[in-house]
DNA sequence: GCAATAGTGTCTGTGAGACAGTATAAG
DNA sequence: CTTATACTGTCTCACAGACACTATTGC
């Protein structure tokens, strides 16, 4: 058996990102002009080659091309699904490890000629296969909105409860019942309220301020019978 | 800006395929004895290169890799994840595209010196990341088992509505309720009943005998709720 | 008949959703 | 005071699990 014969042709791996935020009640993503070919000039998803000599993995090079391409570090990142294929770069047969990534809003770089946030549901044409990735991002996204604590990524520091259901209800699109929602955060136990903060400011009753635990910080919480 | 650079340092790209088939109410795992360095000699998962002339993208280099290392074909199969990064090979920063399979104990080939049916748990210790690997696949099939048809694919063409049960209690590893159980499978409604066909032989009364309805055949079918 | 397992009718407890009430801010 | 939203007490209905009963085979 031959197997220099097996990897002589090279197979091209890149991570792609699709970088998720809540603008407006709307899920949005970031989008980039491309520079170079091939489509060149073209928004896509944020992604780029793997550079062996530093990435410690995959999951460091989508963190790498989110600071060095973006201009964010610390956004909430999971990897998605591998995309591979004889068709889907024009380069030739390729693989993208694809990621999913969540950010607040007011964690995002401002807007630029070649940084752009836009809504999911009224994008472009994508280059690539970045259009069915954006897609399973979604999905994946809207699935796990399901059952864990993955939407407080989209949330800042602190946060009332009636902000946090909306940030769920804005991913599910659909309204929550707010006894039951309640009930759920109360049950899974990975927030605690800020002692004495109060959201201040509207013409009624004051929200109390609540965070993430610690031991939640980095990893999800799930709740057994969804919700 | 200089991509040739970025993508100079060779990245090898390989599958590597978890293949789980239920051996005497235990979840049991194929490894092959690897002919070559690194680990020659040493009992791994089956994996191979991806071949660019011919296979149409990962899955079919997965594919390929159970049809001409392990002898099967037509077993169900599934992207786990993609594990990466310097250390996982001995030669270097690799990217390992992982897939779980699964098959019914009847459908696989007979054990030789080169391929091995172990139970999951009392596996020897594995080279590269597999060990890792084979947690994940593990770790996939029970939770899916939880709210998905996923168990059926270690069933052959055929089966009764107990033994499907203990199909999915071997996987989960507890006791399910009988009426719930029955009551998911007739509201989820991907099983039809082969007439006039039961499972005879035993001193009691016979079961029916239940297969996949098509269009759940190369498809999962969900329980919303779970179970 | 007995033993053994298949399959079903029904009760009960848990838990999610609905509703309506109280609480607390601004003006 | 009114208005608006935060928060909570409680009822109800749906559904999962438990139990017990009937059904059908081999012996």
């Amino acid at each position: 058996m031959n197997r220099t014969a097996e990897a002589r042709m090279p197979v091209q791996v890149s991570v792609d990102v699709v970088l998720l935020t809540l603008v407006e009640q709307e899920l949005h993503t970031v989008l980039l002009r491309r520079a170079a070919a091939p489509f060149a000039g073209v928004w896509a998803l944020p992604g780029g080659y793997i550079h062996a000599e530093e990435d410690a993995d995959a999951k460091a090079s989508a963190a790498r091309v989110l600071k060095t391409k973006v201009g964010i570090e610390g956004a909430y990142l999971e990897q998605l699904a591998t995309f591979s294929g004889p068709a889907r770069d024009p380069r030739g047969w390729s693989v993208a490890i694809a990621y999913c990534a969540l950010l607040p809003m007011q964690n995002l770089p401002p807007q630029s000629v070649d940084i752009s946030v836009l809504p999911v549901s009224a994008l472009p044409q994508l280059p690539f296969d970045h259009r069915a990735i954006l897609e399973a991002a979604l999905e994946r996204v809207r699935s796990k909105s399901l059952y864990s604590s993955l939407p407080v990524h989209l949330c800042g520091e602190t946060f009332t409860l009636p902000q946090l259901q909306q940030v769920y209800e804005n991913i599910l699109g659909e309204p929550l019942n707010k006894v039951s929602f309640r009930r759920k955060m109360d049950e899974m136990d990975w927030l605690e309220a800020v002692p004495g903060a109060r959201q201040s400011g509207a013409a009624h009753r004051p929200a109390q301020l609540y965070r993430v635990k610690p031991a939640f910080r980095q990893e999800l919480a799930l709740s057994p019978r969804g919700l």
